[in-house]
RNA sequence: GCCCGGGUAGCUCAGGGGUAGAGCAGCGGAUUGAAAAUCCGCGUGUCGGUGGUUCGAUUCCGCCCCCGGGCA
C-alpha cells in the first residue's frame, strides 16, 4: 500500500487547494478531516470545496452528515477507516486534509475503546451541568474518578461531563479507558503528515477576507436556512464559526458589522489554538511555512516520494 | 499665523513628581467520541520629540513636530 498523506494546518491556510493539487499530481483521492465540513448544511460557512474546486478529484466525507446529528471523533474514525480501505483497494493514495487536530491524532495514535453512552444518561448529565455547573459535575466525579477530576481544569464542563457520563454508563473511570488505546487506523509507516504554518499576520488577513467572501457567496442564506430547521443550538453544526453571530443578526439582535467582526475574531482565535496544537501534538510533522502553492507542492512531492519508493522496495 | 483641545499598549481611553493602568484586540498553554467545542494563564509600553527645573520628569516649564476644532 501507498502511505497516506495527511495535511493539517490552521483554518484558511490553503489546505483544501493543496490537497487537490497533491491528489492530481500523485493520483489520489481526498478524505475530509474537518469536523465542520462533514455537515451537509454548512457548505459556505465551513468553506467546503464545491464541484469546480474539486477539479475532478474524488472527495469523501464532505457534507455527508445532517446538521441534526451529533457527529463525533469516533464516528469519523469509523467512516475514515472504510474510505481508506476503499482507496487502498483501488491502488490509489489517500490524502487526508482538515483542521481538526483531534481527528488526525486519533487516526494516527488510536482512540480508547469506550462503549457508547446511552442518550438518557447523556441527557441526565447535561441537566446536572445546566443546574449545578462545573462545580456540581466535579463534586460527583471526585469520589468515582479522582484522577480525571484532578487532571481536568476546574471549569471544563465538557470534559467533566464526558468523564462523569462514562462512569455512569460503564462503572469504570474514563482514565482507566484512556490507558488502553486501540491500535490506530494508520500505523507508523503507513502515513506522513504535513503541517502548513504560514505567517500569522498574513493568515489573519486571509481569514478576514475569506469571511467577507463567504457573505458574498450566501453565508447569510445558509444561516437562515439552518435557523429555520429549529435545531438545538447546542448541536456541533450550530457552533460553526460565524453561525451563532449570523443567526443573531438574522433575529435582529446585533448589527451586521458586529456579527462579521465577531465571526472573524472567533476564527482568528481558533487559528491560534490550531498553531498551538501543531506545535505540541504534532511536533515532528514536517512544517511548510511557505504560502506559495508551488513551493508547498514541491515539498510534499519530494518528501513523499522518498518514503513511498522506500516502501515499494520493501515489498520487492 | 493666532487661540483652544489632544498626542500614554495594536485600538479606544484613564491616570499622575518616585519609570504606568482598564476594556477590546492580542499572546502562551491544555486537549482521548461536542474539538470550528471546552477550559487555564499573561499587560505586551522610548507615556510625540527635545531642552530645562528637580535627588528623581511620562507627570511641571520652554521650544519643536503631529492630529482635531475655532478665529483669521
Amino acid at each position: 500500500m501507498h502511505p497516506a498523506i495527511l495535511i493539517h494546518g490552521p483554518t484558511a491556510s490553503g489546505k483544501t487547494a493543496l490537497a487537490i493539487a497533491v491528489a492530481r499530481r500523485l493520483g489520489g483521492e481526498v478524505i475530509n478531516a474537518d469536523s465542520m465540513q462533514v455537515y451537509r448544511d454548512l457548505q459556505v460557512i465551513s468553506a467546503r470545496p464545491d464541484e469546480a474546486e474539486m477539479d475532478g478529484v474524488e472527495h469523501h466525507l464532505f457534507g455527508h452528515v445532517d446538521a441534526a446529528t451529533r457527529y463525533s471523533t469516533g464516528d469519523w474514525l469509523e467512516d475514515v477507516r472504510c474510505e481508506i480501505k476503499r482507496i487502498e483497494l483501488k491502488g490509489k493514495r489517500a490524502i487526508l486534509v482538515g483542521g481538526t487536530g483531534l481527528y488526525l491524532l486519533a487516526l494516527t495514535q488510536g482512540l480508547s475503546n469506550i462503549p457508547p453512552v446511552p442518550e438518557d444518561i447523556r441527557a441526565d448529565v447535561r441537566a446536572i451541568a445546566e443546574a449545578e455547573g462545573a462545580e456540581g459535575l466535579r463534586d460527583r466525579l471526585v469520589p468515582v474518578d479522582p484522577e480525571t477530576a484532578d487532571r481536568l481544569g476546574t471549569g471544563d464542563r465538557q470534559r467533566l461531563s464526558r468523564a462523569y457520563e462514562v462512569w455512569l454508563a460503564t462503572g469504570r473511570p474514563i482514565s482507566a479507558f484512556h490507558e488502553e488505546r486501540q491500535p490506530p487506523v494508520l500505523q507508523d509507516g503507513e502515513w506522513i503528515g504535513f503541517a502548513l504554518t504560514p505567517p500569522r499576520s498574513r493568515l489573519y488577513q486571509k481569514i478576514d477576507r475569506r469571511f467577507e467572501g463567504m457573505l458574498m457567496q450566501g453565508a447569510m442564506d445558509e444561516a437562515r436556512a439552518l435557523m429555520e430547521r429549529g435545531l438545538d443550538p447546542e448541536l456541533p453544526a450550530m457552533k460553526a464559526h460565524g453561525m451563532p453571530w449570523l443567526m443573531a443578526f438574522a433575529r435582529g439582535d446585533i448589527s451586521a458589522e458586529l456579527a462579521a467582526e465577531n465571526a472573524k475574531r472567533d476564527t482568528r482565535r481558533y487559528a491560534k489554538r490550531q498553531f498551538t496544537w501543531i506545535g505540541r501534538q504534532f511536533p515532528f510533522w514536517p512544517r511548510i511555512p511557505s504560502p506559495e502553492p508551488e513551493n508547498r507542492l514541491r515539498v510534499i512531492h519530494a518528501l513523499y516520494r522518498e518514503i513511498d519508493s522506500a516502501q515499494e522496495a520493501d515489498y520487492s
